[in-house]
DNA sequence: ACGAAATGTAATCGATGATTACATAATGGA
DNA sequence: TCCATTATGTAATCATCGATTACATTTCGT
């Protein structure tokens, strides 16, 4: 097939078309690297430069290479989950601490396994150094503070068997992001577990966490 | 290093060059994988090829695609994953099934920190797709059909608070799983935890778990 | 207005997964 | 034993990808 040169050196060939330079093409790289991993492709620079209808090389001007931009992309994945986290929280505020202990658990696998791509860009760590942004780890660091918070506040209450809150921390965030993976890494299938009554399985197993760390 | 046959299996015996055919190069590229994967080093094809002294293409004489070449090297990983559980728990056997359990949390946990690659292997689903290797299947049904029996004789013994036992079953999967996947997506840094402790936090962890479904 | 900085394009490189045509060794039946 | 069939490896080739470089065009500060 004759490559079909249309018209000479007319990039922007309808005087509205598009203008050599891209609006924000950095914006729109992310969003489309994120709506690339959103549909389970897996995400190329290229592939993103040709959704923003762009030059291969373009997205080499906003990120030195394909782990900026996939950083990025995290960056913008762990805004969202935290905004929505949080926002889970203050909507429905229980009173008990460790109950908002419970719903934090609950919104954080219910995000997870709604937005499975997201949930594996920010948690892998395969996409890029973990340390390599400051936003990201300040997000993360703030998720984490908060249910330092609610579990320091759980133990002055009382409603706590055991004081050593750190082992009681990592010990559910281990549970949450367990589950959450092995919904995402597809296990549940072979456990059982039908699609359908994952979420309830998620309530009924941070249900039985919190029972066996609660005074009783 | 030259791949002597000493049996008389009239296998071209050579003493300098390489015999056209490679002794075993299924078994080889599957070894060689394996030890990419050990290293860090991302697994590919050609370097597999490379590493066996053959040419890029033949390994695909072997394998229809990178995916079944990665399976094969999860089939593996997966085998020599469950010996060194189920060898665990037979040499320490400790008569007390809630025990044993705990013992397999920890084996669990400690397989996987310790063999981070092929951990990652069995565990992601990236590679291949949960169903298509039979002995994969096998070889994981086994080891829960093992925790399954251990919690069911804990039950019989009125050792656990709760009956639910496929809750129980899933929490503390989804437990060590969350731990051992924290440690290999490099998030315990960011909690605090130092490398060297990350054992000892993994029993921690898992007794605390144990704590909370036991009777007492 | 003008020149420097920012941004996009085009061409190109090396590595990779994959396919195809061909070459050679291994095997088993007549 | 001979030789044809099959199994296995090689060589050449392709498309895609991340990345780099030289060049073109726009934008913006002074």
């Amino acid at each position: 097939m004759p490559r079909q040169t249309s018209k000479p050196r007319a990039r922007h060939q309808t005087s509205e078309a598009r203008p050599y330079h891209h609006g924000d093409l950095r914006r729109v790289l992310i969003d489309a690297a994120l709506q690339l991993a959103e549909e389970g492709a897996e995400v190329s620079v290229r592939e993103a430069a040709r959704r923003a209808a762009v030059s291969p090389g373009a997205p080499f001007r906003h990120f030195p290479n394909r782990d900026a931009l996939m950083a990025a992309v995290a960056e913008e994945a762990q805004r969202r989950f935290r905004a929505e986290i949080e926002a889970t929280l203050d909507e429905a505020r229980p009173a008990n601490p460790l109950e908002r202990f419970r719903a934090f658990g609950i919104a954080y696998v219910r995000w997870a396994m709604r937005n499975p791509a997201h949930f594996e860009i920010i948690s892998t760590g395969r996409y890029f150094a973990h340390g390599s942004s400051a936003e990201l780890t300040r997000d993360n660091a703030e998720l984490v503070a908060l249910t330092e918070r609610l579990l320091t506040e759980a133990a002055a209450q009382g409603l706590l068997r055991s004081a050593d809150l750190k082992r009681i921390l990592i010990a559910g965030r281990s549970l949450i992001y367990g589950f959450a993976r092995m919904n995402l890494d597809g296990h549940f299938p072979r456990w059982g577990v039908e699609e359908g009554e994952i979420e309830r399985m998620a309530e009924e197993v941070i249900d039985l966490f919190i029972a066996g760390i609660a005074t009783r």
